[in-house]
DNA sequence: CCACGATACGACAACGTTGTCTATGACGTT
DNA sequence: AACGTCATAGACAACGTTGTCGTATCGTGG
């Protein structure tokens, strides 16, 4: 156990606990020498600040929160969980994640207990959580910062970090007409789902700027599931003229057409290419692999944390709105070719 | 923001602070009138303790870590995470992750760091985590407590949680045998990992005891990756004789089987009955559904964090090495029939 | 050489709990 | 009536840090 205390530290180099503090925080009116002397001794003792204490002097918890949803695969949770770690650590800041919907913990007062007694400094918030107005509401209570990442809605509410999913849809339309394909399917995610709808339309503009009316029946509903992309892609290779390439607004349905396609003897890319959106862990593990658009989920949960904890220097923060905007890009595997 | 102290609480209440910190802590000694006065102002103005103070003054944290690595899927740690935090809602606790090998992270010095200055009460430790002796030696010289999910080896080294791999390996085979199965391949994982030697024994054993002699051909190795699955599978069903089902001693390699086996244009289950072991996420997606034996990830890591909090009351638990067993269950979805 | 403003540092009181020790009654026993 | 015993409760000092304010010490300009 850690026994050693900035009293410790204070003695050996001569000097008051309060510089050392100003040490360990960075302050000024630190002469260089001294600063210098406590920082090896702080280095040779491996002395680390006790949290609570510093916690709870300061009114700074050093926790940053994240708060999930326990929600079809964990690929997303995880690389969020990854990407908001990498901030905490660089910052020394630790993070804790709070679940909201397991069954028997109702939402409401088990995250409001959790958020009391956790007293964070600041939540990341992933999505579906950040567009979920009863629990944006009892965090907006609490009076807690949060930095939402890839909200579907409600730009301006809070600060937040997203990728353009429109430009992204529209550039893999762009290369696959570019490897020669015309009739170009698509299956939509849900109706409710802002991505989905941004990917729609950029995929639709792609279209559109080079000079395809797309066919009403070239675009097929789906939910984001494996089973609708199957049946979404049978219905699109049913069709009399059916499309040389399938674009599914998510990998899971982009997995069902490859189905769809194996039903129906057609080989995947010879006989059609397919492409979804995601990168989530099937597209590398299907066969052949899943070319698709890289989600930079790690690296917006990252920018998130990193976002609130430069907040916390700066209480204005909190008001404000700022967005901060990470790239995609596509990543080029077995299901794609030209035609 | 929760301003009111356990100060307001004993003002209101005509007591002392101590006794209302009897009320909160469930301690004796204190009358049921003035128990059920205090509790119900706690109630009432919606009081929680802080939690730096009170482990500031405790020296315990109220937080369990769960040290993880960032290997292959998300999924099995995802379930850690759920259970673990399952219990500690429970208890009053807080679940804090922390992740020993994102690249650029000294896995020694960055891990000490944070345990340091994390303050834990205790450690969750899921594989392949829980069998890391470098992991393991600076989590004991920080003197900490924790409890090892799955461990692979080093029994005894610590309290630990677990399921019988074996005898579930011996189930699964059996059931296969009664569906009519006498030619029953196996897809062995590294040979390093407990596991899957544990699998393997498993299959063997149910073998034996039904009298037959497992030719070495039906056993195929693999090291738990798809492609490995689809290797070995393809080495099976290419043999004189193949075997009418393979049992794979995980969900990936199985799903390798079930590409083997399509690109021999056998179909699953009509042409071969293919098993694995885990119950991921792949199992439900595939299709066919794949059959396999669940385990009980999160029970498992639930019954970790519970035995952590509980032995906290009771410091003699840290060297104790005590052991408890969850029950695993097979899983029949569409990749098995009868032949 | 003095006054003066920086600069560098320290003393001391928070912060909100728990742990330890002690005080007060009520009650039963001799 | 005097005395222990028990149940109940409070006073007070930790816990390890930061915030506030005060005070030496130093360099600088007049």
């Amino acid at each position: 156990m850690s026994d050693i205390t900035i009293v410790d530290i204070a003695k050996q180099a001569g000097v008051s606990i309060k510089t050392v503090s100003r040490v360990i925080n960075r302050e000024e009116g630190v002469g260089p020498a001294t600063r210098a002397r406590v920082e090896d001794l702080i280095e040779k003792l491996g002395y680390r600040p006790n949290v609570s204490a510093r916690s709870l002097s300061s009114r700074r918890s050093y926790l940053i929160g994240v708060v999930f949803m326990r929600v079809g695969a964990y690929h997303y949770v995880g690389e969020v969980q990854v990407g908001a770690m990498r901030a905490c650590r660089r910052a020394g800041y630790h993070m804790v994640i709070e679940q909201v919907d397991d069954p028997g913990q109702a939402r409401g007062p088990g995250l409001e207990q959790a958020l009391k007694a956790g007293r964070f400094d600041g939540l990341v918030l992933p999505p579906p959580v950040c567009d979920d107005p009863e629990i944006l509401a009892i965090i907006e209570a609490q009076g807690l910062s949060y930095v939402r990442v890839a909200p579907d809605r409600d730009f301006g509410r809070s600060p937040y970090v997203f990728m353009d999913d429109q430009q992204a849809a529209h550039d893999m339309t762009a290369r696959l007409w570019d490897l020669g394909h015309r009739r170009i399917g698509f299956i939509d995610g849900p109706a409710d789902h802002g991505s989905a709808r941004r990917r729609r339309e950029g995929y639709m503009t792609a279209m559109a700027e080079r000079g395809v009316r797309v066919k009403p029946e070239w675009i097929a509903g789906g939910d984001f599931m494996p089973l609708s992309g199957l049946e979404a892609g049978d219905r699109l290779l049913g069709l009399p003229e059916p499309p040389t390439a399938i674009f599914a607004a998510n990998d899971s349905m982009a997995m069902g057409v490859l189905s769809a396609a194996s039903k129906r003897g057609l080989s995947v890319p010879a006989d059609l290419s397919v492409v979804g959106f995601d990168d989530g862990p099937l597209a590398e593990s299907s066969w052949p692999g899943l070319t698709t658009v890289h989600q930079p989920i790690a690296e917006m949960a990252e920018a998130a944390a990193e976002m609130l904890i430069e907040g916390f220097g700066d209480p204005r923060f909190r008001s404000r709105t700022a967005a901060r905007q990470l790239d995609y890009h596509i990543v080029e595997r077995g299901s794609s070719t030209s035609r």
